[in-house]
RNA sequence: GGCCUGUUCGUCUAGUGGUUAGGACAGAAGGUUUUCAACCUUCAAACAGGAGUUCAAUUCUCCUACAGGCUACCA
């Protein structure tokens, strides 16, 4: 292990916190949240952030659902200073590849006879259990194994039978350690029992592998779930019996799923890429995220990245579970998309437009490729306030890049309407006809138009619009007529207005 | 069942031994308006229950209820 002295030298501080996920092909809203806190704690007090992979079930975990992960990550902007890809003096950084370090650690307890050879199979143990179970008790591992001298228990591996190592948890006495978010927990030994540390095929288990990583790797505040918060003296057991000094605990508060019960799939999305792909910013995911068991004031809900850095503090954590609001994040993805620069939102929508044109009818596109771009540019403005997510931009302004169809209920809207539908597009036809060149042709001019032709009419503007835009939209709602006609061009428009005026027909 | 933890508007939360208990989302009403949004104004909305400590408890203590977590050779 190398000094201290290198790292000092790159950070402000000896703090060293890390975030450990599974790989479970995604990274969950909870880890993301948990990603985050260790994250901040991490810029706020200029320490090491270290990104630490906890693999040792190999049984559920296979290769390539840790990309996902780590792709959620860099999306939020949660850099790692040590990790996988990064390196760093505490490596390697999955716990793959740590086994041996586990198994000598686990020696080590062995020779002390802080831990023993269990050779009692699962069938066995799980038969007590139900056993216990069944009367009502609480099951507790009976120590059968313990008696076997060492010895003994080399001589049976040796001979091929399987075996695990369990801990021995000292019979009285209590726990005790602070948690900087819920205070001084206290646990009387007689509630631990003797848990398996190393399995019988060699890896370690959760409980041990984290303890031995953390002190390793100079944890120096070991920031996670509440869910954890229970696992904890079982750790502490492993630091007791290893010489380890602690790190500090700090338990964050569990998120919920709206119905008040653990987050899960059934409750919708609660993979952090599932957000990206509905179009959600990673600005509003952060944000929101740090509102979830965290505040900083009484009023304050918008924050930026460097204001969250600033204003971060383990003081404003809260114990209260919270709930996934996905109402609450929706509104803060709006927000963030009016409010931050277009230059900022345009790729992601003239992304989404490119890939929609890629798949529509070829013969309905009205706009050549190299126009895209200027035309997402005069859209933004139009739809910035109007969306809530970039997936939901396409469902608003698809007409401005391909033409439109008018279903049954369109072509008669205006059947029984005392104002005529006819009437009004000749009208206005003739009318836009009359602008000039298409530089005239500007929303500006067209308003004008359009509520001279009300006056000439005598009809209200609510009237005529209506009829404008479902010829132009083919939908009741639409973004703001004058500029969407000045957008789509005088010949489009014209276009629209005398092909609704034809789907009318006769109606 | 055992152990651990939590409980302020529907939701996220601020807050204090004496406050009109504050903000945000969602909801309602109104304004603005070419639709829809956005924006502005206003309204409604909470200290889980019961004891105790105290001159005074939402705030401190205990109990109950409810909720969540852990209780695996998962993490």
């Amino acid at each position: 292990m190398k000094s201290m002295q290198t790292l000092k030298n790159k950070k402000d501080s000896n703090v060293r916190v890390r975030f450990a996920p599974s790989p479970t092909g995604f990274l969950h809203i909870g880890g993301a949240r948990t990603a985050l806190f260790n994250w901040l704690y991490a810029k706020k007090t200029g320490g090491t952030f270290i990104l630490r992979i906890e693999d040792t079930d190999t049984a559920r975990h296979q290769e390539n659902t840790i990309e996902p992960i780590f792709d959620s990550l860099r999306w939020l902007g949660i850099n790692w200073d040590e990790g996988p890809g990064k390196g760093g003096d505490y490596g390697p950084y999955r716990q793959s590849e740590r086994t041996h370090i586990y198994q000598d650690y686990a020696q080590r307890l062995l020779d002390d006879r802080k831990a023993y050879y269990c050779f009692c199979s699962p069938e066995e143990l799980k038969e007590k259990r139900d056993a216990a179970a069944k009367k009502g008790l609480s099951f507790k591992y009976d120590r059968k194994c313990f008696g076997i001298p060492l010895e003994e228990s080399r001589e049976r591996i040796k001979n091929g039978e399987p075996s695990a190592i369990r801990i021995l948890a000292p019979d009285d006495g209590t726990i005790e350690f602070d948690d900087m978010i819920y205070g001084k927990i206290k646990v009387n030994t007689e509630n631990l029992d003797d848990y398996v540390i190393m399995r019988s095929n060699g890896l370690p288990t959760y409980n041990f592998s984290v303890a031995v990583d953390d002190a390793l790797m100079e944890i120096t505040d070991v920031i996670r779930g509440e869910d954890h918060l229970s696992n904890t003296p079982k750790q502490i057991l492993v630091y007791r019996a290893l010489g380890f000094s602690l790190p500090g605990f700090i338990h964050l508060p569990m998120i919920l799923g709206k119905d008040g019960s653990k987050l899960s799939k059934r409750h919708g999305a609660v993979s952090v890429g599932f957000y990206r792909e509905e179009g959600f910013l990673e600005e509003a995911m952060v944000n929101y995220l740090a509102l979830l068991g965290w505040s900083y004031d009484e009023k304050t809900t918008i924050f930026s990245v460097p204001e969250l850095i600033e204003k971060f503090s383990l003081e404003g954590i809260g114990k209260k579970p919270a709930r996934f609001d996905y109402d609450k994040l929706l509104w803060m993805n709006g927000y963030y998309i009016r409010t931050l620069p277009a230059e900022r939102i345009k790729p992601l929508i003239e992304k989404r437009v490119r890939d929609f044109l890629e798949n529509a009818d070829r013969s309905r596109i009205i706009i050549k490729t190299d126009e895209i771009s200027e035309r997402i540019d005069r859209i933004m403005p139009l739809i910035s306030m109007r969306i809530k997510t970039i997936s939901e931009s396409i469902s608003r302004i698809y007409p401005f890049f391909i033409s439109v169809e008018y279903n049954e209920q369109l072509k008669e809207y205006f059947k029984n309407k005392e104002i005529s539908a006819q009437n009004v597009l000749e009208k206005t036809i003739d009318s836009i006809k009359e602008i000039g060149n298409e530089e005239d042709f500007n929303s500006s001019v067209l308003e004008e138009k359009i509520h001279k032709l009300c006056e000439d009419l005598d009809i209200g503007i609510r009237k005529l619009t209506e009829v404008l835009r479902i010829a132009l939209w083919a939908d009741k709602v639409s973004p703001p007529l004058f500029e969407t006609m000045a957008i789509l061009g005088k010949d489009e428009t014209l276009k629209r207005l005398a092909k609704y005026l034809k789907a009318i027909d006769g109606k």
